[in-house]
RNA sequence: GGGCGUUUAGCUCAGUUGGUUAGAGCGCUUGCCUCACAUGCAAGAGGUCACAGGUUCGAGUCCUGUAACGCCCACCA
């Protein structure tokens, strides 16, 4: 034990018992030591991040859940590591590139890939050395990436499986494309934003027999004019009575003046627009499934990058939007344009760059996913995997019943490459792991990979096994899969959790975790989304540097109720420091009170845990023995259940207001006084009370309770609170000790009792340093005998203002002796209270309950009710009208005591 | 267009199965540098629980509807 700086310094504290947890293999778990698995994998955040403040709440709860797992006694592992991130990893490097005057294309695809391999060792550990400032207890022994050998060698096993069993396919489709990334994206990376946009109302002039009339028209609705470059037709609906001649006939393409015939298909609504679509195959996926229902070309008008191609015609080298501007305004001279008017709708944009997505059509891999969808589905529909808040588990169902096919491909280059290789020679096409080095069916060995790389989250979504080291079987696996709980933001459901159950079942038979705990997003005081280009983000890092990260810790989970979004300001992480502050200071009381009678140290640490003798407790010790007692139960049962803020408000709430307010407080006058026996006795019981916050506290606040564990002899030097176990209910402590409920209701009524007194004691004008002692007094002897028996009554009649607290005690003379005081401070007068007020208060109250037990006697003498409604429903009523009763009794009770 | 969430004190939010006087933190007012802590102590003010109906002896809590704000999903051009 050493004695505690005045003030606690966070920054040495933190990083000294981080260095020594890692040092003392704190956080690594090995499944050879058996025992019941915890496991948690850490979404793995992208290699090129840094931490933000989402992150900063999302690792402190699962550091919570397995720093409470461990000293639970479980074989706990918190498997951490890093997301390649395909698309914004390569576009940071690029980026770099740039810079340089560069692109990838010039570096050659080989290079590059190594550059990216370079960048990542240089600057990719930020967010784990972060990771690290917050305390998280990862295994980082076990610390993966997406693209290391054995998780591509997974990402092949898997990809060749399902290709094998056909449930992977390469098609000609029309998909989002992002083309400044330069690559498809599957449906989820395409993010529609609501857009104010405009719908372009276009005449296409009518052909007759072959020639155009310069009269008729046949006006579209278009919100892309460009792509009218594109079209192979106009589509009606078959019942348009509008329309209905001109189906068979054909139109003049604007600007292009291809023919295009009028085709009918129900799918076009009439009553949007103005009933009549142009079909523009290559650039819409309606128009494509109409293209194709009609057996039509799609024309392809656009570069992978959005500049117009060759099938533009003049508008060849024009960017799409440029574009856009170009052929409204030849249309306009041209007379085509009929109105343009303002219209909302959803755009897509990439969700790595935030460029409008572009629906394209091209060749890539897609997976079939209503067989995965089917029984992920079922493991949610069954319990056996529970969202928590359990909203969520219906917006998973939604999107599980209404799945559709994943575009995996993605043309970058970083990323794993597909493992499907073509044969030049006979044109055999196959999946493979490793590298082939000749064609199985010819034996040829002119034969290429695939160009395209995986989408990033298809080696997350087998994140849960192939950390464990699977396609081998191996004993990790066995033990710790499938895991417990996964903790993430509702953002990405569909992106991973959805895809890692499918996978789970898929390739592991099982499920791979067994709880979904979806916590709030972060935003701002304004309750914007915090994000970099609003310049509202709140630095983690930062507040670790200005408060401490238990500080930060602490706040995030005071302020995140279950699931709720959270707002943030600066100021909010002041209630984690001050916390903080409190607690040591009430460590270092102690410390001083220790020096003049210590307790025991044995084996090097404290004794803090020995048994308390009934004879020298008092009821205050008795009362926060049972107060410590309900704060175990609640904290423990608040964490099974992931009330994460209310853990943290009833442990506030018991150190702060329970133990320091009024145990420490009371405890001076024993420490400060004569009796060595009670002096002991008393430390013994705050030793016991502290270590046992300390350890309630430990997941919250790990770096501050580590340091107070030793700095107060609660464990050997080279025991880690990590490891103490985690506080049990005291009900067998109680009852030796003779602790009951009823003797902390008394504490707690007398704790009421002194508050108004020092309510009075205000009032009047009482100096604070001056001490007087109080009597309560009342008419009779038989009252206050009953009074004195029964606390709580006597704080209900003194605000009913029914008794009155006296100063007829004067200092230095004998105490009356039918009355005793019961506290021994304050002093006050009569008077204050409204006698007669309060008692109008009363009667009027208790007119109303006896009003409302009428109402419900008569319910209960109601036979028809009786005799029909269910037993349950009737027990019900019948514990009503108890509650009725009872609380007519007491105010009852109160009038009359009033006369 | 569909789904979901939120609406409680000046601010940010708790309020588990309906039941004593609706809570906390911050902010504000008053008094305290009292020998663990001014990052603190004691006390106080402040609420028609969004609105309208309904169920009930009793509703912040359950039901129906309305409004405002927010989020997610969505191939009506």
């Amino acid at each position: 034990m050493k004695e505690l700086e005045k003030q606690y310094d966070a920054k040495s504290v933190e990083t000294r018992w981080y260095q020594w947890w890692q040092q003392q293999g704190c956080f690594h778990s090995d499944a050879s030591r058996g025992g019941t698995p915890y496991c948690v994998v850490i979404p793995p955040p992208n290699v090129t991040g840094i931490l933000h403040i989402g992150h900063a709440l999302n690792n402190t709860i699962q550091d919570i859940l397995v720093r409470w797992q461990r000293m639970d006694g479980k074989n706990t592992v918190w498997m951490p590591g890093t997301d390649h991130a395909g698309i914004a990893t390569q576009n940071v490097v690029e980026r770099a590139l740039r810079k340089e005057g560069k692109t990838r294309h010039d570096l050659g695809r080989e290079a590059f890939i190594k550059k990216v391999w370079d960048w990542k060792d240089e600057y990719g550990g930020t967010i784990v050395r972060q990771l690290k400032r917050l305390g998280a207890s990862c295994d980082w022994e076990r610390e993966r990436f997406t693209m290391d050998a054995g998780l591509s060698e997974a990402v092949e096993e898997v990809f060749c499986r399902l290709y094998d069993k056909g449930l992977i396919y390469r098609a000609n489709y029309i998909v989002n494309w992002c083309p400044r990334c330069h690559t498809a994206l599957s449906d989820e990376e395409s993010e529609h934003q609501d857009t104010a946009g405009k719908l372009y109302y276009i005449r296409y002039p009518v052909k007759r027999d072959g020639k155009l009339t310069a009269t008729e028209f046949v006006v579209v609705a278009t919100t892309r004019p460009e792509t009218l470059l594109g079209d192979v037709a106009v589509a009606v609906n078959p019942k348009d009575e509008r329309y209905k001649a001109l189906i068979g006939k054909s139109l003049s393409l604007p600007v292009l003046h291809r023919e295009l015939p009028v085709i009918a298909d129900e799918f076009v609504d009439p009553a949007f627009g103005t009933g009549a679509v142009k079909v523009t195959p290559a650039h819409d996926p309606n128009d494509f499934d109409m293209g194709r229902r009609h057996e039509l070309t799609p024309i392809n008008v656009m570069h992978p990058d959005g500049v117009m191609n060759e099938g533009a015609g003049p508008y060849a080298g024009l960017d799409r939007f440029e574009c856009r501007k170009r052929i409204v305004t030849d249309l306009t001279a041209a007379g085509l344009i009929e109105k343009i008017e303002p219209h909302q709708h959803a755009v897509g944009h990439c969700y790595r760059c935030d460029t409008v997505v572009e629906p394209r059509l091209s060749l890539q891999w897609f997976v079939r996913m209503k067989p995965l969808a089917e029984p992920a589905l079922q493991a949610v529909l069954d319990g056996r995997i529970r969202f928590v808040p359990d909203r969520w588990n219906k917006v998973y169902g939604d999107w599980m019943e209404n799945i559709r096919d994943w575009c995996i491909s993605r043309q970058i280059w970083w990323g794993h490459r597909i493992p499907v290789f073509y044969c030049d020679s006979c044109n055999h096409q196959w999946a493979a792991r490793g590298k082939p080095g000749q064609c199985p069916t010819c034996q040829s060995e002119k034969i290429r990979q695939d160009e395209d790389v995986l989408d990033t989250w298809f080696s997350s979504w087998l994140w849960p096994f192939s950390t464990f080291g699977w396609p081998k079987s191996n004993e990790d696996l066995k033990f710790y899969y499938p895991g417990n709980t996964l903790v993430t933001a509702s953002e990405i459901i569909f992106f991973w959790v959805a895809r890692m159950v499918m996978a789970g079942i898929e390739f592991m038979g099982d499920i791979p975790f067994r709880e979904v705990y979806i916590h709030g997003t972060v935003r701002d005081d304004k309750g914007r989304k915090m994000s970099k280009s609003l310049g509202n983000s709140i630095d983690p890092l930062t507040i670790i540097d200005q408060y401490s990260a238990d500080a930060l810790r602490y706040s995030l989970m005071m302020i995140t109720a279950t699931g709720q979004d959270v707002y943030l300001s600066n100021e909010k992480f002041e209630i984690g420091r001050n916390f903080g502050t409190k607690i040591w200071n009430a460590a270092r009381y102690m410390q001083m009170q220790e020096s003049a009678t210590p307790v025991p140290v044995q084996d090097g640490k404290r004794a803090e845990d020995s048994d308390f003798d009934p004879a020298l407790l008092s009821a205050d010790d008795r009362h926060i023995l049972v107060k410590l007692s309900r704060s175990i139960e609640s904290c423990t049962e608040n964490l099974k259940r992931f009330r994460f803020n209310d853990a943290a408000h009833d442990l506030y709430e018991f150190i702060w207001h329970e133990y320091c307010d009024w145990y420490v407080e009371y405890s001076k006058d024993v420490l400060y006084g004569q009796d060595p026996a009670r002096r002991a006795e008393v430390l013994k019981v705050m030793h016991y009370v502290f270590s046992n916050s300390l350890r309630l506290l430990h997941p919250f606040m790990p770096h501050l309770t580590e340091e107070l564990w030793h700095g107060m002899g609660y464990g050997a030097d080279s025991e880690s609170i990590m490891n103490a176990p985690w506080p049990k209910p005291l009900t067998d402590g109680l009852a030796r000790w003779g602790a009951t409920s009823e003797g902390a209701a008394y504490v707690d009524a007398r704790h009421e009792l002194i508050s108004i007194g020092r309510m009075l004691r205000v009032d009047c004008g009482i100096a604070p340093g001056q001490k007087i002692d109080y009597i309560v007094k009342s008419n009779t002897p038989e009252l206050t005998a009953q009074l004195r028996a029964d606390t709580a009554t006597l704080v209900a009649m003194l605000k009913a203002g029914i008794v009155t607290i006296d100063d007829g005690f004067t200092p230095g003379k004998a105490m009356p002796s039918a009355l005793t005081p019961i506290g021994t401070i304050y002093m006050p007068v009569e008077g204050l209270i409204d006698i007669a007020a309060e008692s109008a208060k009363l009667s009027k109250q208790l007119e109303e309950l006896a009003g409302h037990l009428a109402k419900a006697n008569q319910k209960l003498e109601n036979q028809a009710f009786i005799s029909k409604a269910k037993p349950e429903v009737v027990a019900q009523f019948e514990k009503s009208r108890q509650e009725l009763q009872g609380k007519y009794q007491k105010v009852k009770h109160l009038l009359e005591m009033l006369g």
